[in-house]
DNA sequence: CCTGAGTAATTGACGCGTCAAGCATATGCC
DNA sequence: GGCATATGCTTGACGCGTCAATTACTCAGG
């Protein structure tokens, strides 16, 4: 139970457990986070719109003619094809997007932005990148941010590892 | 508009506006970490609890007594007393806490882990530090670790300051 | 053609989180 | 004491996210 461990003589992952700092920074890395989350969400909901709302409008913004089909909406955010259906309802509801027969497959859905959802969209979309500029960008020197780069990617390959 | 802008001498915030550095950074930031607390989540899901689940026992587990002032629980994990309420009334639902009236202030709440949430929690403890330390702590150097902390400090400090 | 397997998208149920409103009790001030 | 105000907590409404089930269509093989 102590720090030294003399079972494992210091092979494979440095120890059986989490020490208490790698444990400690996985909690401030979480609070940070969500704060970080909240903090954004808070200042886009000034403006009325949800991340979700924000995420989708810039990519069809950024598409061929202002519109996707639903499944490579999906795709392009890397949500479940559930949680768009439910979120494309709400946002038509609001009038921010539209959905159309797909002319090419019967069984898919084309989703456009409207013209007041891209109204919208610019709207928010200066002070949505000056909050990440402040919170996120203008804290970190450019080393922090190469520094984040491969931690980002060390996550990432332990994420994307099969076992 | 160029890249390179005159109006400003290079000083305050090194650009107005976001590099696409610092743009892909923040997304990958935020996708690599969605997908990590999606993992986390998914994993104590199959013991049959959730992270704020969690996080409540964590908390009363370590308390003297194994309970808390409603209020207490909640500056702890820093959630909001409704969140915190509405979470209670779940897990008092599946009997994994106990809510009961504080003695010396009757507007006031008691909570308590019952002997089946702290059986809960014990049997999701190993599985889901172990996740932890698979996902993040295995992945990140001693170094990469420092540097995070740095970061993490950072970030935390643009968001505590008043501005 | 017709059938069966696969695919596109939606739906309903339910847990979660936030905001605003509400209720009961405590407390400071006269 | 009695009133205003503050505090502790809960509630209801509603947006959000996931899972499992469902509907509607496509398409390959026979």
């Amino acid at each position: 139970m102590g720090t030294m461990d003399t079972t494992t003589p210091s092979i494979g992952p440095a120890q059986r457990r989490l020490t208490a700092r790698q444990l400690t920074m996985w909690r401030s890395l979480m609070d940070t986070m969500e704060e970080l989350s909240r903090r954004l969400t808070a200042q886009l909901q000034q403006v009325g719109l949800s991340r979700g709302d924000y995420l989708v409008m810039l990519t069809l913004s950024e598409a061929a003619r202002h519109h996707l089909r639903s499944s490579e909406l999906a795709d392009a955010i890397g949500w479940q094809r559930s949680r768009l259906s439910h979120h494309l309802g709400r946002m038509e509801r609001r009038r921010l997007v539209r959905r159309e027969e797909c002319p090419t497959d019967s069984r898919g859905t084309v989703v456009a932005i409207t013209d007041e959802g891209l109204r919208s969209f610019r709207l928010a979309s200066a002070p949505h990148l000056r909050a990440v500029k402040h919170y996120f960008a203008d804290a970190l020197t450019e080393q922090q941010l190469e520094e984040l780069e491969s931690i980002l990617d060390a996550v990432r390959a332990r994420l994307a590892d099969p076992d």
